[in-house]
DNA sequence: GATGAATGAGTATTCATTCAT
DNA sequence: GATGAATGAATACTCATTCAT
């Protein structure tokens, strides 16, 4: 089933278990995914389960009856993510263009993740979920950096840029359209616009990059130090 | 008068009162402030009055005397990055070389942000602080606006670049580090060549920017909207 | 009907309707019964009704069906272990000897006790079943009187002993076990010979008991006033 | 100051810092200790903090500025009783007639015992403070050696009893008055009647102990094994 | 009848803020 | 003025019990 990329059904896959719920619980547990989906993007992660649940129209029971911990509420719906992420490259590395492919790949991030406060606060801060955060680094570092090679072998990309790089200017372009929610959320485009003109191959003038780009462990290694403490 | 840019004797501005406080309240108005800046940025805006008390060697109820709220601690704390703020607009506005101001300027910005959570919490999230920001703006914002519109006269920069986007800019850039801190912290630099690269003037193949730049009271107008409530 | 001492089936008796329950009912009731039981013994009466359910491979839907409420489902065990005792009443009666009986009901008393947390949580703490054990005295305390008056009637123990004392000095005996489970579970023993040793009938030198016996009526008051309150 | 084993004013020692309260503090303490006490007796260790703030008159916060969690008060309680314990142990070695002393020892210690359901809980359960338990036992343990070994020295004690049969006596006996409450809380002088005659030394016709008795490096890993995980 | 989903009051604990010393 | 004690609403999480499937 080309575009979804577990194979499962919906709400099937990751921690929760094998079997489908009952219609009911499995009504409830979307309308939970969806309510937390909402608060969370809109007023991050600090909310409380019980708002969550309020928000859902279900007691906070029923959210713990679905999600063992709060960790786990947010890294179901983290999960979800991951899915259409890696559909996102998946596409742009079936794109003809790898230039293009590499261009789709970033602004189809951005755009997933400038309206999402929740998902970035995850990404960044790792309050929550660090672990999964992990997983999707490697399960998507690959795809990126066959996008990176691709368009380097190509010629359309400097070569001095990597993987890591790419990562990070997508969470750059996001948290610009965190001040701007609700004024302009596709204001990243301009600086999306203004960096890829920087990706360009190296030509007259260009200045060489002055520090050296992240490994990809040393990501996972900062992440880790990072993530503030929890109550 | 050189080194302060407001004119003002330490402290004494902005919300708090207008006299002069007694000689050992100013002391501990100090130690305060320190040990807030040192555990903020170390640990974040989420760490507790008490703790912060403790730091600086006082009781709780003396924070409280010399800051009605939490909030407002970490607001006077905010209008102290403000002079610095200030000042580095100043000397960037003294530079012979007009670009050359405006680099600096992005740069030093990014320098003192980047290593600090608890600022960058007060401008990304506005958890507190939301009127400061909006003071912030109006007292920066023409010195940005002059910086831009010297390197436009010159030629030295696009002109569909707004004042507001170099804030973006900068923004970005030392979020980019809250993920790097203390792997690379300086890692913004690569992000920064890359984007000066697409700052400059409109040459062949330049694209020109999709969506308009914020205008000023937008940026307010935004702040406002997005702050999420607190406890 | 030898071995089964209520004269009645299986499950039917007390609390539980008259009326006997259909196979599978039955089946399932006996399966929660053990479950209750064994998990009650092991982790005490706190352990959740989710958590019996589970072992016991039902629903909690199953076992509310089967008992009202958690009270009534430690109660129904209680009862089991009533049978039990009865049968052990019984059998000390029809002992040839009056000394060997009365000693013989005290040491296979302790034995059931000994092992058996939920048990002794029911009898000291009363947590549930106040009622039941209000039952439980009423039903043995006629067969435990006779055992200590045929004991005192045949001179072979002290006169000034009555029924609730043999009571109470089981329990005694077996809260020592709760101590020691694991490591040596039959220390009580050592500490029944100390008592039967006291029990003897008065000869020289013997002190006399200083304060009254509880009446079999306090001693259902007492715990009518002991029981805590439950959530 | 004989009568004070630790020579610490009272509310000082232990866990709690060294230097002595504010005024108004330390009334709480007491009214919080004093509430807790009350409350734990009468209904056992389950019983939540709000409730005892309120039986104190406090707010919760007040409980959780002088107590850091619930373990930290039960254990400051169960502080309180250990000073006694060992002043009853000193008394009983200072006895002029080492049987005396030794039930005299065992008197005073049912009599504290015997009304305090919180108390036995902790020493028999260990749900809290099983630290403080062991500490307990390693300080007492050497007391009440002595009085055994004077005891039997003396010709006065059945020589195959231990310091840790004497525990577990008082033990037995106010589990007994834990059933008695409200109707006769001195119940246990019967039982011990009966078993200090048990404790004669040997003449004839007495039975040998069992089983042997618990060496005391047992008793504290019983009680590790035995308390039961809190919520 | 059986299942397990839903409920919400209850638990220990934290923290911004107020107030007596 | 400074101190730190007191307050109580809020938070994550549990569990006896009810009810729809």
């Amino acid at each position: 089933m080309p575009g979804h990329p577990t194979g499962l059904p919906a709400g099937t896959h990751g921690i929760q278990g094998i079997r489908p719920l009952r219609r009911d619980a499995e009504r409830n547990r979307q309308r939970i995914l969806k309510a937390a989906s909402e608060v969370f993007n809109e007023r991050g992660l600090e909310v409380s389960l019980d708002e969550i649940a309020r928000h859902a129209g279900v007691g906070v029971g029923t959210v713990y009856r679905r999600f063992r911990t709060k960790e786990e509420l947010v890294e179901a719906l983290f999960m979800d993510r991951l899915d259409t992420i890696a559909a996102i490259a998946d596409d742009a590395l079936n794109a003809p263009d790898p230039w293009g492919g590499l261009v789709s790949f970033m602004e189809r991030m951005a755009e997933i993740m400038a309206g999402d406060l929740g998902l970035r606060q995850i990404l960044m801060f790792a309050t929550y979920g660090r672990d999964l955060v992990t997983i999707a680094r490697q399960r998507n570092a690959p795809l990126v950096e066959r996008l990176v090679e691709r368009a380097q072998a190509a010629g359309q990309l400097r070569t001095d840029l990597r993987q890591t790089d790419i990562i990070f200017i997508v969470f750059m372009l996001t948290d610009a359209t965190q001040l701007a929610q609700g004024v302009n959320p596709a204001i990243w485009r301009r600086y999306l616009t203004l960096i890829l003109d920087g990706m360009q191959p190296a030509r007259e003038g260009v200045t060489p990059l002055p520090v050296p780009a992240l490994l990809p462990g040393q990501m996972e290694e900062s992440m880790r130090q990072a993530a503030p403490r929890r109550r």
